[in-house]
DNA sequence: TGGTCACTTGGCTAAACTACCAAGTGATGG
DNA sequence: CCATCACTTGGTAGTTTAGCCAAGTGACCA
């Protein structure tokens, strides 16, 4: 693999990289169904600490998936890239191949 | 979160890390190319030890990313869910997208 | 049956990741 | 102003991951 191929397959790994989390994945599924979210109804949504919670934000806003805007005292973050949702649709099929092909080794 | 969500969004994430390493994103782009390759073939494209390749293999195995067929002393490795393209459509406009932005600043 | 090829697995070390707590910054309200 | 809320950043300990070498298995060939 030369150079350049493995430069052009880091920066693909980086996005991939930055969606490979449940708490990230969970993220960007909140996000997806409401347009925005600050920081705060985000974590109490998960569950985890606050920082826990900036720092995977800041994973994904770092990635350029996510884009953050201040108003007040609050941080909302939202989608910047809506393709990511066929992210879901093709793991979801993923995950029911996985469940099928279990399936033929049971019956 | 719940448990049950919890659950849920690990299944995803494991698939998802599955792919989340540049090596893997390639074996992917070249099972996508190629229908199918064996290990010594991807090893020689790649250029790692054949050791590491088969542990990615492995990986994007258990995920259910691919799968693996014994021919003689060979192993053949496929995509087992064709979607998996549509991660790097996906992936190349969040890179696009990034690129746009970032002209942005230097306009 | 001895040697080689194709592949997997175990072991090990270095690097990366994750989550919490603690501390610091800005905006807001009394 | 002072307290508090919303958030980010630094530090740190525990876990996971990645890569190589070495060793083991199975197929094939002479």
């Amino acid at each position: 693999m030369d150079a350049k191929t493995q430069a052009l397959f880091e920066a693909r790994a980086k996005i991939v990289k930055a969606m490979a989390h449940p708490t990230r994945l969970f993220i960007v599924d909140q996000l997806a169904g409401e347009q925005e979210k600050c920081v705060r109804e985000l974590t109490e949504l998960i569950g985890s600490d606050m920082s826990t919670v900036s720092k995977h934000l800041a994973t994904l806003r770092s990635a350029g998936i996510v884009q953050d805007e201040k108003r007040g005292s609050q941080v909302y973050y939202r989608l910047r890239v809506p393709c990511v949702l066929n992210f879901f649709q093709c793991v979801e099929s993923v995950i029911r191949s996985n469940i099928e092909l279990q399936q033929q080794f049971v019956g």
